[in-house]
DNA sequence: CTTGAAAGGACTTGCGC
DNA sequence: GCGCAAGTCCTTTCAAG
C-alpha cells in the first residue's frame, strides 16, 4: 500500500507538523521542489493515510482546562469501561489505551479543576480498580514524527542469553 | 489575558480541530459568520494561544512507527533522565510528563520495532526504575478539546467527611 | 520535475448597520 | 461587533519542455 517514505518526504511531513497551513508553493520553497511537484507528494501522503488530516493545536490550559491525569483501569469483571460506556458519557477522557500487562486500559483525561477531576474519578471507579497520576507538569507532547534513525535498524542485542 | 470563549469560539475551535485548513469563507459558513467576522475572531483565539498552531495529523501507524508505550520513571539520585540527558538522545520519547506520586514521570515512546523498543529500554533503565506498558492498541487519542459541561461546574460532592 | 500562464479563490479594507 | 462589497494578491492547476 505504502511506498517507502524518502527524504523529501520526511521534510515534508517535518514542515507541515509545524505549520499545517502552509501552501504549496512556501512548502515547495522549503523543499526545494516546485508547487506541482510538492502538491503531488502531499496528495500521495493524504492518500496512503501517513498525513491523516490537518488540525488546529488547541493549548488545554488556555482554554480553561488546566488539569491532567493518567487513569490506569483494571475493570472488574462485566463492568468494564469499554464496553459498558460511550466517548459520550465520558468527554473528560481525551485518550483511551489498552494495555498489556496487569491493567486493561490506560485512560489520559483533562479537567477544569480538582473538583471537577474528584467527581471524574469517583464516576470511573465504578467500573474497577484505578490508579492515577496527576500530571504535575507537561514538559512536552504531540512531538514531530520523526524518519527512523540509524539505531532503529541497528538495536544493540543485550549480551548474556544469546543463542 | 484571555477573555471567556462563547459558544461561536467553541464552534469556531471545534470546526478547525475537524480541518484545520478551512478558508475563512468556508469556516464562516459553518458557524454561521462571515468571512471578516471568523477572521477577527480566529486572530483573537490565536493571540490568546487558545490555537497554539495547525499541525498535519500523521498517523505513526503508517509513518511506521506502529508500536507505542508508557514509562514510568522512577529516576535514581543524580540520574534522573530530565536533568541527565536531552530531547535529541531519546527521538523515540514523544511525551514527557512530570507527575505526582511515586513516579517522577511518565513517557510516551514511538518505536518502529519491537527489537528497537527493548533497545531503548535498555538505554532508559540506566537512569532509574522503569514501569512500562506497551500498548496492544489505541481506542482514540488527541480527542478534540471541547466546551466544559455543566457537570464540570456543578460537581457531585461526596457524601461522608463533610463539613 | 520544472516552468509559465490562466483561472479561480482568498484575504483585506472600508463603509454602513 | 457584524455584514456587505470591491480590489488586490496569492494560490492552484493546467499544459509544455
Amino acid at each position: 500500500m505504502s511506498r517507502e517514505l524518502d527524504q523529501t518526504d520526511w521534510r515534508i511531513i517535518a514542515e507541515l507538523q509545524e505549520d499545517g497551513r502552509l501552501s504549496f508553493k512556501q512548502l515547495g520553497t522549503r523543499v526545494n521542489l516546485s508547487p506541482p511537484a510538492v502538491a503531488e507528494r502531499v496528495r500521495r501522503l493524504e492518500e496512503s493515510g501517513v498525513i491523516a488530516g490537518y488540525r488546529a493545536d488547541i493549548d488545554p490550559v488556555a482554554a480553561g482546562q488546566p488539569l491532567s491525569a493518567f487513569v490506569q483501569m483494571r475493570c472488574a469483571t462485566g463492568r468494564c469501561l469499554l464496553k459498558t460506556t460511550r466517548a459520550d458519557d465520558f468527554p473528560e477522557v481525551v485518550e483511551i489505551h489498552k494495555l498489556s500487562g496487569s491493567s486493561c486500559s490506560m485512560l489520559r483525561v483533562r479537567v477544569t479543576s480538582m473538583a471537577h477531576l474528584e467527581g471524574l474519578f469517583e464516576r470511573l471507579g465504578e467500573h474497577g480498580e484505578m490508579n492515577t497520576h496527576i500530571v504535575l507538569a507537561t514538559e512536552y507532547e504531540g512531538r514531530a514524527v520523526q524518519p527512523p534513525t540509524e539505531e532503529a535498524r541497528t538495536v544493540t542485542r543485550s549480551a548474556g542469553w544469546s543463542a
